[in-house]
RNA sequence: GCGCGAGUAGUCUAGUGGUAGGACAACGGCUUUCCGAGCCGUUAGCCCGGGUUCGAAUCCCGGCUCGCGCACCA
């Protein structure tokens, strides 16, 4: 562990002092909780962010979409997360230890309390809980892990900064059904901000107080939890850990098969999330997946998996992914009044025989006036089994009895072509940052060259911030003016490019061997007699020539692969 | 939020009441210079606020940040 920390606080100085990662707010005194993307974290986070959309949008049947930062009250209130994250907390006089009320009167009386203010209250006067210590508990007090606002001046409306970006996409789910044509699945996607007010950010990057999501909505049928690309992942070997700490390192197919995994669209989402991780550079020995135990899940979800990768503080949780079944949408349905069912059409419409009271609106009219019309609607709706004296309809919050003189039973047919269900969600729910700093510490590394150390950040070339160098031999004509128009050349073709003539030109080196740049092109000498450059690899530190005019292309190739340089020149040195 | 420890230049670090020093980095120059070479020069620092004292980087109090432990992590 020590060797890992260590570690750890050489690669915080790197991240520092090159400009990936920078402590917000430095020169006030900083605030735990925030950081700033420096330049090279800037970039490298998009770089992850753009393969992810690639792997959870484009190749899905799924889009991106952008929702408010602040969120009115009500939409946390449908959550849940106005109640559930407003934990209700108490502190001891003597031992100033702090404990979330209702598991401690669980655990010490055994009784399941309600999480409100008052219940809570009440049980710890009524039992007179004391403090494992034997201390008096202070008030309890909620401890809000939302950060609010208010809208508009004066009092304005209460509003909460997101804790999830996952709500912006349940609310606009009514118009992104009709987007996909009333269809499922579909998926939505939505990446940005989310904040928790955390009671104590440590870590660095890994406990933010503003952090960075990438969610996948994955709507489906509740009987239609499949995936017709599963055989893609069907048989990658994944290391699970599942709710009994019981270790597996099996096939995908075989999991679901055993009833490890709940079901075949999890594992789908298990396996796009292991191949994505590997794409950008976590290590697949470095990774599992954690099935939470029954007591751990979020309010909202049946079964969930975390992707866990193992940092040098221990294995972290870097990807939730969590059946949330029908919870969200039917929260809504119910807090908004909007019907958010999906209408799935039966193959073959099926005719079914019904009894039911046909309204008489020649005496109901007269008899109940402005409420007739509302009263027949409801009797339309009703199946009836017997002859019934009166039917009781419930009309503006009023039960009126309607007798039997205001309707007639006749046996009707009726052609059902489908029916309406709420779906299911999975959510695949990536923590960007958490992501970024697995990636750069999984990349971090030190070899030798010639006899001295090398700090290298071995990062996947489809990540890099700076893809390639441009260097002049020497730092003087005519080196520096070729050198320019190449660096312009391969900027216009769109490279993330750095320019440097200061230093030696093995001190320059180092230098992007230390972020990590996967490519260093030298303008030397032969340059100017057959228009060569070398291309350098950081992890081989060989070099070939190539052609000026062969470069872009080339290193279009080199960067989107994994090919050796000497594919594409003749060695040099 | 509690407890323990720490905070000096971009980074790492010496300095325990009396002029804040070094290494590396960065920048400029010299050197026919392909893997952190050398030489000369330059830039640059006591986390913030209050107190004690003739005098505070140093002692005391409060805050902030970082690390560790506890708690928390929907």
């Amino acid at each position: 562990m020590h060797v890992a920390v260590q570690r750890m606080s050489e690669l915080m100085e790197m991240l520092t002092r090159r400009g990936f990662i920078w402590q917000s707010f430095e020169i006030y005194g900083g605030m735990a909780g925030f950081i700033d993307y420096a330049p090279l974290g800037n970039n490298l986070r998009r770089k992850i962010e753009n393969i992810w959309r690639r792997r959870f949008v484009v190749e899905e049947r799924a889009v991106e979409i952008d929702t408010p930062l602040i969120g009115v009250e009500e939409v946390f209130i449908a959550s849940g997360h106005a109640t559930s994250f407003n934990d209700i907390a108490i502190e001891c006089k003597n031992c100033n230890r702090i404990f979330r009320a209702d598991h401690y009167i669980k655990e010490k009386l055994g009784i399941e309390v309600e999480g409100s203010l008052n219940a809570i209250k009440e049980a710890l006067e009524y039992y007179n809980v004391k403090c494992e210590c034997g201390g008096d508990f202070k008030d309890p007090a909620p401890i809000s892990l939302m950060f609010s606002t208010s809208i508009g001046p004066g009092k304005g409306r209460k509003g909460y900064l997101r804790p999830e970006t996952a709500q912006g996409i349940f609310i606009d789910f009514r118009r992104l059904l009709s987007y996909f044509r009333d269809k499922l699945p579909f998926g939505v996607a939505q990446i940005g901000r989310a904040f928790r007010n955390e009671i104590s950010p440590r870590q660095g990057m890994i406990r933010l107080r503003e952090f960075n999501q990438a969610e996948l909505e994955y709507f489906v049928h509740p009987g239609e939890k499949r995936h017709e690309n599963f055989k893609k992942y069907a048989f990658d070997v994944v290391r699970l850990l599942d709710k009994f700490d019981v270790e597996h390192r099996i096939t995908l197919k075989e999991a679901v098969e055993k009833g490890i995994i709940a079901h075949e669209l999890l594992a789908y989402f298990i396996g796009k999330t292991r191949r994505f991780l590997l794409e950008i550079g976590i290590k697949d020995e470095k990774l599992r997946f954690r099935q939470h135990k029954d007591d751990e899940r979020a309010h909202y979800a049946t079964d969930c998996w975390d992707a866990e990768v193992l940092l040098s503080i221990g294995w972290t949780e870097i990807v939730g992914i969590a059946d949330r079944t029908d919870y969200d949408l039917n929260k809504h349905i119910k807090h908004s009044g909007e019907d958010l069912r999906v209408f799935i059409p039966y193959e073959n419409p099926i005719k079914v025989k019904k009894r039911k009271a046909i309204p008489k609106m020649n005496k109901i009219g007269p008899a109940f006036r402005e409420k007739a019309k509302e009263i027949s609607k409801k009797l339309s709706e009703i199946e009836i089994e017997k002859d019934p004296e009166f039917i009781e309809v419930k009309v503006d919050g009023e039960v009126l009895r309607i007798s039997k003189e205001f309707f007639e039973i006749q046996e009707v047919e009726e052609e059902v072509s489908g029916e309406k269900i709420v779906p299911h969600v999975i959510e695949p729910s990536f923590g960007l940052d958490r992501i970024t700093y697995s990636v750069l510490e999984h990349s971090f590394d030190k070899d030798t060259v010639d006899g001295e150390e090398r700090k290298v950040l071995r990062l996947k070339r489809v990540v890099a911030p700076v893809e390639v160098a441009v260097l002049p031999l020497l730092s003087k004509e005519p080196f520096t003016t070729k050198a320019l128009e190449i660096l312009e050349l391969l900027q216009s073709a769109g490279f993330y490019t750095e320019y440097d003539d200061s230093g030696s030109i093995g001190r320059r080196y180092r230098r992007y061997d230390e972020i990590g740049t996967p490519f260093c092109i030298t303008v030397d000498h032969q340059t100017f007699e057959d228009d060569t450059v070398t291309i350098r690899d950081r992890d081989t530190t060989k070099q070939v020539r190539i052609q000026i005019s062969q470069l872009i292309s080339a290193l279009k190739e080199l960067l989107s692969s994994g090919k050796s340089i000497e594919e594409f020149g003749i060695p040099f040195r």
